[in-house]
Formats: C-alpha cells, structure tokens, sequence
DNA sequence: AGCAATATTGGACAATCTTCAAATATTCGT
DNA sequence: ACGAATATTTGAAGATTGTCCAATATTGCT
C-alpha cells in the first residue's frame, strides 16, 4: 500500500485551515472536475492565498492524497453503518445494502467523485490503489451476507457473486445518478436490483461459475 | 442535440493530418489521459508542430467534440455488428450482446475511454448529450431482445430492464475492465451475468418493476 | 507551368499553472 | 507577556497552456 503524507497542521488554528482546504479541494473536484482542481480554484473556494494552500500542501499530490485517504475513510464508517442494523436476516441485510448503497449514488457526491476517482485510477497508482482496497471492504460486506444466504459456495465464488453485485450497482453510477439522464428510473433499478441480486445470491451454484461460455460463443 | 463542428480539412492531404491528430488525440486520452490531453502532447504524437493542429482545429474544444463523434460512430457500427447474428434466437441473442459487451469492456481502449467519459460528462453537456445518444441505442438493441424474451412487458418497462442490463455490465468497466484489480474475474463475471440477466428478462414482470421498496426500509 | 487555395512552420503572446522564498502576523507553552 | 514555533501574506520565478500570426511550402485545378 502507498503512504499518503500525514495530515499536516499543528496549531489549531493550522489544523482548522488544512481541515477548509481539504473540503474546498473537494467541493472543487465535485463541482467543478478534475480539470479545474487546481491550487488558486482551491484557495478561492475557501478564501486563502494560494501561498498558503501551497505551505500546508508543498506538492499538490500530497493534497490528493490526504484528501482522498479522508473522503474514503468517511466512506468507510458510512459502510460500517449500514452493516450495524440489529435483528435482520441475512436476506434482508444483502436487499438492505443494495438499497441504501443505490440511494448513495444518487448524490451529487457520490455520482461525481466516483467517476472521477475511476478516471483517475487510470493513471494514478495511488488512485487506483485506493479504490481496490475501498471496493475490497465492499466485497467484503456484501460477501458476508452472500456466504450466509448461500452456504453451498466457497469463499472465492462468494467474492465472485459479491464483486458481481457491487459492480453491478456501481454501473448506474453514470446513468441513474445525480442528474444523470435516466435518474428518474433508480426507483425501479432498485426494485430489480434487489429481486435479481438477491435470487442470484440463493440460487447461483459452482457449476454456473464455472461455466465454459462455449456455448453460446 | 448540440452539434459538433464539421470535419476540417480540404485537401488530401490536410484530410489525412486530420485523421492523424484525431487518431493522436484519442490515443493520448486512452494512454496518458485527460490531464496530458494537450494540444502540445497530440501534436508530438503525431509528429507534428502546434501550430499545425491549432490551424485544423482553431479551437480545442472543436477537436474534442469531432473527435469524440467519430469514436463514437465507430462504437455504433462494433454495436450494429453484434446485431446481425442470424439464425439466433432473442434469449441467445442477448446472450450473445451480454458476452461480446463484457468483452469490449476489457479492451485498454474501452476501459480507459468509457471512464474518462463519464467523469467529462459531469462538467461537459457536449459529452454528457453524445454519451446519452450512445447508451440509448445499446439500450434499443439490448431492449428488442427483452421484448421478445417477455412479451407481458409494456415499451417503458422494457426499457427499464434494457436500462438494467446495460448499467450493471458497464459497472464491471473499472473493477474488471483491461489491467483492473478483478480483470482476471471476468470470465465469472460473464458467467453470472449471461445467467443473471437473463433470467430476469424472462421472469420479471410489471408487479416487480413496480415495487414500492417500503418492506425493506 | 502557373496560380490561387490550402497546409505547415516557427515563433510570439498573454494567461495560467506549481513551486518557492522572504517578510509579516499569529499562536501557544513558558 | 515574552519568545520560539507556526501560520499567512506577498511577490516572483519558471514552466506550461491555448491561441494567434506572418512567412514559407505544398497542393490541385486550369
């Protein structure tokens, strides 16, 4: 794993800064795109010089890092509330998260900073590292309610089926996003996901994932 | 719709410095991507000096929107390929579009393009309209087959499970997508959908797609 | 071959970018 | 409240960007 550089700001009054850089960097990046997520937007956006955004951050990819190391870490315990839901079956749970991770994608946060983060990942190894060890803790979520509702799989077949429906619901991300063009249709997404992902998870055995695709090829 | 500019270039040979820039073009976003989309860097991959792409396309946005006109219009005629498959029926049909589609998507050119699109579609209508355009027609051929599959479904509904289809095997695009942390899965991967997919364009009906989503909340 | 239209070169230009360093202001333990 | 550590401002260096222009070379029609 790639070491962001640790969070700097030691006054208080230095931390509060780094902490309103960071969010205009990702406000700027939300709103605006990569091709505007530069040094003087940001500064702008949280009403700093540039030479101060450039003294907290030195190089601009430290504030990528840190910034992305934050944003998916806030990812991350929002996953972890998801999983905190007393007296469910494992059923319920796997629908459970389907429908609160297909609400997520419908912000504007989300729908934007995931496909520019995919974008991103293409070229930067940093990037890419990221979203492979946050999709991992995904799988890993799904996975476990999957090896719940089907006991029959082994552990890579259930990552298999978990990695299957977390791409898949990751797909509407550009479609039936925020302002997407067919955003009005994620009610019913949501309603095929969960019947369609959910039967897969019960139903799905070795013998289908290890087909040969030789016959309709 | 918002038009792009026409194609410059008189003479045969300016035609043919056209098509070297846009080809040069497209392979800097594919390889390098949308931070080293510069006018300097196509030129170089083309071996030619900036003026001489500045005087084809006087304005850089004008290359941008030809140049992802005609990548699109050859992803059109890849699609219209799939199509004429004779002698199939609508389920191997569709099965066939899930399993050449999933194939596409590990193309270096597919993975690398198809998310810079999206991320550039955030911020740019032009390519958020030409990315509407093109999905709608994937949308069409993979919802003829699901008309044909299931025959109870009204056009809106067929669309929505075409809408389905299309959006879940475009999610796999940067998990499982060319030199992607779970490219290796994709073979699974294509295995579950052509199951998945299927089966639900078999056995879904209006009650389903008009699912309130109030059990599981 | 001649000639107007087109293509290419090479450089200039202003605007932007990141990075840096010196000067000034602020913070906080003592 | 003093003083060292930290934060902020300011200004500028050096590189890169898109755009434009005048000079030159090439093309293709008559």
């Amino acid at each position: 794993m790639i070491l962001a550089p640790s969070r700097p700001g030691i006054y208080a009054r230095g931390s509060e800064t780094v902490d309103q850089i960071l969010k205009a960097a990702l406000d700027v990046l939300i709103d605006e795109g990569a091709d505007a997520f530069t040094l003087r937007r940001i500064a702008a956006r949280c009403d700093m010089k540039v030479g101060n955004v450039s003294y907290h951050f030195p190089r601009k990819e430290m504030l990528i890092q840190v910034m992305l190391d934050e944003m998916l870490e806030s990812y991350d315990k929002l996953l972890e509330e998801m999983v905190r839901k007393p007296g469910l079956t494992a059923e319920e749970r796997l629908k459970l998260v389907i429908i609160l991770c297909l609400e997520d994608i419908q912000t504007k946060r989300t729908t934007h900073l995931f496909t520019e983060l995919w974008a991103l990942a293409n070229q930067s190894e940093f990037v890419a590292d990221r979203v492979r060890l946050f999709y991992s803790k995904v799988h890993e979520v799904i996975g476990e309610y999957v090896a719940q509702i089907n006991t029959a799989l082994t552990p890579d077949e259930v990552h298999s089926v978990a990695l299957f429906i977390s791409a898949s619901m990751e797909g509407s991300t550009p479609f039936l996003g925020h302002q997407k063009p067919w955003a009005h249709k994620m009610p019913v997404f949501t309603a095929m996901a969960a019947i369609s992902f959910v039967h897969l998870a019960k139903t799905v055995t070795s013998r289908d994932l290890a087909g040969l695709m030789t016959e309709a090829a």
